[in-house]
DNA sequence: CAGTGAGCGAGCTTCCGCTTGACTT
C-alpha cells in the first residue's frame, strides 16, 4: 500500500473509499489529533505565544494506528474538511505522520467522484496562513478561558468557568431575566366588533373560503389543509373587525371606563365599509437546514433538545440516510437538486415545480461552508421506509421526516396568498334620513371611527404544502375568511367584544432561541452549539424550567463579575471582530503572533488590577423561606458542587442541611420514603430513598412501582 | 452509589472546536 488517505470521520472514509478503490487506505482521524495540554495554560506567553501542542490521551490509540498505517507509505494524503480547523487538523496530522514522506493537502467541497477526481489530481501545499488564524483563535480562546476562570475561583467561587463564548450566553440569559422582572405589565382594552354583510338581496355562495393553516404542534408536522367551505360559512357572513382610530388618530385604550365609553358609542353607530385593499403576498420556502436551524426546528416542532437532535441526526449520518449534521451550510448539491425536482415533478405536481432550482446563500457571515446543508442522501427515501430498520425508533423516524419535508419543499413553488384588509367606519347614523339614502352623503366629520378587518386566503399552497410556516411567524397574520365586500356596503353590528389585555414581557430564552441568537450573533460553532447549553447548566449559572432558561444567584453574579472588569471580553460583537482578524489572518495581511500580543498585553494588565484590587465577591443571599429545624434560623439556597441545596444561615455555628432532590414518583422499597435523583461524586445519577442516612436503599436504575414490595 | 457552605491550604478546577467510542465504574 502506497497512499495513505486521512480524513476526519469514518463515515467520510467509507464513503471516499468507494471513489477511491484500493489503492487508497483511507483512516479516520477523529476530529483533531493535537492540542493545547488540558492541565496546563500550555502558551508560553513569553516566547511569542508559542503553543504547546500534545497528543490528548484518548487521542493515542487512534495516533498510534495511524502511524502503524502510514509506515512505509509514498504519499500521505490530508483530505481533512477545507475550512480554518480542516487545515489545522491536516497541519498536525503531517506534523505527527508526515516525517520523510511526501504530504499532499487535497480539498474537495462535495464527495462526488469528479470532485474527489480533481482534487486528488490537483493537490496542494498546506496553507499555513490559514492554519496560523486557527492558532490564534485557540490561543485566544486558551487565554482567555484559563485566565478569567481561576480568576472566578478566587473572587467568586471554586470550580468556576468563563470563556469567549460560554459567559456570552450566559450574558444573553442574565440580561432577558433582567428586561422580564423589571417589566411592568400595562393594561390595554382591544375592542372587536362582530359584524354582518349579509344582504337578503344577494347572496354570493362559494365566494368565500374558509382556510385552516394546519396549527402547528410540538409532536407532529403539521401538514398543510386547505379547505374549501361552499357556501357553508357564507351563510352567516360574519366576521371580526377590531378597533383602530377615532377621527384618523390612533385609538390606545388604557382603561375599562373609556372602553365603556366607546363600546357605548359604537353600540349605536352604523357600520359602513369605507376601504377594500387586497394584494397577493408570496411566501418563499426555508433554506434547507444547518445544524442551527435544525436544532431549532427540531426544538420547536418536535420537543426535542439539541443534543438529542444531534445523537439522532448522528445516527442517520452513520447509517447513510442523511448528509453530515454539523454545517453551516445552506448549500446543495447539483445532483442533489435534480433528484428532488424530478421528485416534485413525479410525486407531488408539476405545479409545484419552480422553473429554476433555487439557490440559497448563507446568512451568517462567519460561515465557513465546508460541507452542504443537512438533507436526506437519497429523496426517494421516505420516514416511512426507516420504520422497523434497524435501530430506528420513533424520534429517528421524526427527525428524518423533518430533515425531508424541508429539503424537498425548499425545492417547491412559493404560495400564494390573497391578503384582504377591510377598514369599517362607524359613526353615529342620523335618524331623519331615510335609509335608502346613499350611505357614502351622510358621513359625519366628527366622532369618526375605524375598524379593520384583515383576512388571508390561501390561492397556491406551494411548499407549505410539506412544510407549514415556523410557529414564531404564525398568528400575526388573521386567517380568518371575510365574506366578500365592496366600498359604501352597509354592515349591521351583531356584537362588540371588549377585551382586557397586559403587555407582556420579552420571552425568555429557550434552547431554540438561544441558539438562533448565538448564531446571529456569529459566537459558537455547529459542533458545540448544544455543548454550550449544557456547559451553563452544568456550572449551574442557569436552569432549564418549563423549557426556559433563568439564570441561578450564580450566574447573576459571575456575569455582574465579568460586566464589570471584562466587559470587552464578553461584549457581543467581541467574537466578530475576531473572525475579522482571524480573516485577515488567513488572507495572509496580518500575523497570528503579534495579534494575540495586541490582545493579551492590555488583558494581563487587567487581570493584575483584577487579582490586586478587587474584593471577592458576596453572592445574594436567597432565602428558602423555611426555618432550620435544628436552630429556628432562617434556611438559605446555596449552590454547591452538586447544585442547589438548603443550608442553615447559621452557619458554622448550625451545620444543617437539606436537599433539594428531584422526586421521583416511586417509594423506597425498604421503608417506604420518597425516591430522588442524587448524583454520585463523578456526576453519575442514581435513584436513593429520601431519608438517607437513616436508610440506605439506593439504586441504578429507576425503582417502578409507587407501590411498596410485598415482604417474602 | 451519598454531598455541598468558612478557613486552614494539599491538589485540583478551567477554554473552544474537531470527532466517536468505552481496559466497568
Amino acid at each position: 500500500m502506497n497512499n495513505l488517505v486521512v480524513v476526519e470521520s469514518p463515515t467520510k472514509a467509507r464513503t471516499l473509499q468507494k471513489f477511491l478503490g484500493s489503492k487508497y487506505q483511507i483512516e479516520a482521524s477523529m476530529g483533531h489529533v493535537r492540542d493545547l495540554p488540558k492541565s496546563e495554560l500550555g502558551v508560553d506567553v513569553d516566547k511569542d505565544f508559542e503553543p504547546q501542542y500534545i497528543i490528548p490521551r484518548d487521542k493515542k490509540k487512534r495516533v498510534n494506528e495511524l502511524k502503524k498505517a502510514a509506515k512505509g507509505i509514498n504519499t500521505l494524503w490530508l483530505a481533512t474538511d477545507p475550512d480554518r480547523e480542516g487545515e489545522a487538523i491536516a497541519w498536525h496530522l503531517a506534523g505527527v505522520l508526515g516525517e520523510d514522506k511526501s504530504t499532499k493537502r487535497v480539498v474537495f467541497h462535495e464527495i462526488t467522484e469528479s470532485a474527489i477526481k480533481e482534487a486528488f489530481e490537483n493537490p496542494k501545499e498546506i496553507d499555513i496562513k490559514l492554519v496560523d488564524a486557527q492558532q490564534a483563535r485557540r490561543v485566544l480562546d486558551r487565554l482567555v478561558g484559563y485566565k478569567l476562570s481561576p480568576l472566578l475561583w478566587e473572587k467568586v467561587k471554586k470550580g468556576l468557568s468563563a470563556g469567549r463564548v460560554q459567559s456570552v450566553a450566559l450574558r444573553l440569559i442574565v440580561e432577558r431575566e433582567r428586561e422580564v422582572l423589571a417589566f411592568k405589565n400595562e393594561e390595554y382594552w382591544v375592542i372587536e366588533a362582530e359584524l354582518s354583510a349579509a344582504d337578503p338581496a344577494r347572496r354570493h355562495p362559494g365566494e368565500t373560503q374558509s382556510v385552516s393553516i394546519g396549527s402547528e404542534r410540538k409532536d407532529s408536522i403539521a401538514e398543510f389543509t386547505l379547505e374549501r367551505s361552499e357556501g357553508l360559512q357564507n351563510d352567516k357572513k360574519t366576521f371580526v373587525a377590531a378597533l383602530i382610530e377615532k377621527d384618523g388618530k390612533k385609538l390606545a385604550i388604557k382603561n375599562k371606563e373609556d372602553t365603556d365609553g366607546h363600546v357605548k358609542n359604537l353600540k349605536t353607530c352604523e357600520y359602513v365599509v369605507s376601504k377594500v385593499t387586497q394584494r397577493e403576498v408570496r411566501r418563499f420556502p426555508y433554506p434547507p437546514f444547518t445544524t442551527s436551524t435544525l436544532q431549532q426546528a427540531a426544538a420547536n416542532r418536535l420537543g426535542m433538545s439539541a443534543k438529542k437532535t444531534m445523537m439522532l441526526s448522528q445516527a442517520l449520518y452513520e447509517h447513510g440516510l442523511i448528509t453530515y449534521m454539523r454545517t453551516d451550510s445552506v448549500n446543495l448539491s447539483a445532483q442533489a437538486i435534480t433528484a428532488v425536482r424530478s421528485y416534485i415533478e413525479s410525486s407531488i405536481g408539476k405545479a409545484y415545480l419552480p422553473k429554476v432550482p433555487r439557490i440559497f446563500k448563507s446568512k451568517s457571515r462567519n460561515a465557513q461552508e465546508a460541507h452542504e446543508a443537512i438533507r436526506p442522501t437519497d429523496v426517494r427515501t421516505q420516514g416511512l421506509a426507516l420504520r422497523g430498520k434497524g435501530d430506528f425508533n420513533k424520534d429517528h423516524i421524526r427527525l428524518y421526516e423533518l430533515i425531508w419535508k424541508r429539503f424537498v419543499a425548499c425545492q417547491m413553488n412559493e404560495a400564494v396568498m390573497d391578503q384582504t384588509a377591510v377598514d369599517v367606519k362607524a359613526f353615529q347614523s342620523t335618524s331623519e334620513e331615510s335609509p335608502s339614502a346613499t350611505p357614502g352623503t351622510r358621513k359625519p366629520t366628527s366622532g369618526v371611527y375605524t375598524l379593520r378587518a384583515t383576512g388571508s386566503i390561501v390561492k397556491f399552497d406551494g411548499w407549505l404544502k410539506l412544510y407549514g410556516k415556523d410557529i414564531e411567524e404564525d398568528g400575526d397574520e388573521a386567517k380568518q375568511a371575510l365574506p366578500k365586500m365592496s366600498e359604501n356596503q352597509q354592515l349591521h353590528l351583531i356584537e362588540l367584544l371588549p377585551s382586557q389585555h397586559f403587555t407582556q414581557p420579552p420571552p425568555r430564552y429557550t434552547e431554540a432561541s438561544l441558539i438562533k441568537k448565538l448564531e446571529e450573533l456569529g459566537i459558537g460553532r455547529p459542533s458545540t452549539y448544544a455543548p454550550i447549553l449544557s456547559t451553563i447548566q452544568e456550572r449551574f449559572y442557569v436552569e432549564k424550567i418549563e423549557r426556559k432558561f433563568i439564570p441561578t444567584t450564580l450566574g447573576i453574579t459571575v456575569t455582574d463579575f465579568l460586566m464589570k472588569y471584562f466587559a470587552d471580553i464578553i461584549d457581543y460583537a467581541f467574537t466578530a471582530r475576531m473572525e475579522d482578524e482571524l480573516d485577515e489572518i488567513a488572507r495572509g495581511e496580518r500575523e497570528w503572533k503579534p495579534t494575540i500580543r495586541t490582545f493579551y498585553e492590555p488583558f494581563e494588565k487587567k487581570l493584575e488590577l483584577v487579582e490586586r484590587t478587587a474584593q471577592k465577591v458576596k453572592m445574594e443571599v436567597q432565602f428558602a423561606g423555611k426555618k432550620c429545624p435544628e436552630c429556628g434560623k432562617e434556611l438559605i439556597v446555596r449552590i454547591g458542587k452538586f447544585g442547589k441545596f438548603l443550608a442553615c444561615s447559621g452557619f458554622p455555628d448550625c451545620k444543617h442541611t437539606e436537599g433539594l432532590e428531584e422526586k421521583v414518583n416511586a417509594k423506597c422499597s425498604l421503608d417506604g420514603g420518597d425516591i430522588v435523583i442524587r448524583h454520585t461524586r463523578r456526576g453519575k445519577t442514581f435513584y436513593g430513598c429520601k431519608n438517607w442516612p437513616v436508610c440506605k436503599f439506593a439504586s441504578w436504575t429507576k425503582p417502578k412501582s409507587s407501590v411498596p414490595e410485598l415482604i417474602k
